[in-house]
DNA sequence: AAAGTGGGCCAACGATGTGG
DNA sequence: CCACATCGTTGGCCCACTTT
């Protein structure tokens, strides 16, 4: 079989159709991330200037793991927002409880101080349930940080990664299961049953009877990952 | 026809480990 | 603390299919 050589990074005619090709493989890949680690917080660090630099965000950013990899071993995944005027900063899911001052204090160490001594960065750790994530808050955090994968900032240039996240975290193969049922009401019920292994708080489920799918999604277990079952 | 999925290939980049 | 090296992973590209 015959291949098309290759056109160079950036010079497809494709472009925008790659660039969103890869940008919905990132978010997806982040949403399964962030269920795998069972990320159920959000680390925000942010600047206190207007910090519009994507290259130096980034070694803060990388000096920030390395001082706090250094303390703790943590899993993460991060993205980088911009804002309107182009400001950026981290958005990072996390799992289990903070230790606040510490990021804190990690975090103003790279940034250092300004001219009057001031800390030039502050650290928001959003609790899914005092801040409205709640009970399926796994759900709405791991959408949440994937979006950014997908939307297109000017911050960012080709062959520069939409996200960031720990090494080591492992995203569970798929497990394949026949059903054998022939109405969708059976489906659903198996399907369920299945889910129940892994509990069923926090469930999310959707269906579609002319697709002929359901799609649950466990949350708050740590094994709690995807599932699809097409029939 | 148009859009979405999934896989494979390859190059470049980042996360990490190591030694000066 | 910094520079360098390694290894794994992401991102860009294309193809072959399936869904819509």
């Amino acid at each position: 079989m015959k291949r098309k050589p290759h056109a160079r990074r950036g010079e497809s005619e494709k472009r925008e159709e790659n660039d969103d090709d890869a940008g919905r493989r990132a978010k997806k890949k982040v949403r399964e991330c962030c269920k795998a680690i069972g990320a159920d917080r959000m680390v925000t660090l942010t600047y206190r200037e207007n910090m519009v630099d994507r290259e130096t965000a980034l070694k803060h950013w990388k000096a920030f793991c390395r001082k706090l990899g250094k303390h703790k071993q943590f899993h993460y995944v991060a993205v980088i927002e911009e804002q309107e005027r182009g400001a950026l900063h981290f958005h990072v899911a996390v799992t289990g409880r903070q230790m606040y001052a510490l990021l804190r204090s990690i975090w103003q160490s790279v940034l250092g101080r300004g001219p009057d001594g001031q800390q030039m960065g502050q650290v928001n750790v959003r609790d899914p349930h005092r801040f409205g994530f709640g009970q399926n808050g796994a759900h709405k955090l791991a959408a949440y940080i994937a979006k950014y994968c997908s939307k297109q900032m000017q911050c960012r240039a080709l062959d520069q990664k939409r996200y960031f996240r720990s090494k080591g975290i492992v995203v569970p193969e798929v497990d394949s299961v026949r059903l054998h049922c022939t109405t969708m009401l059976g489906a659903v019920q198996a399907a369920f049953s299945i889910a129940a292994q892994f509990g069923l708080e926090g469930i999310q489920s959707w269906c579609n009877n002319g697709l002929g799918v359901v799609w649950l999604s466990t949350a708050p277990r740590p094994k709690g990952a995807d599932m699809e079952c097409p029939f």
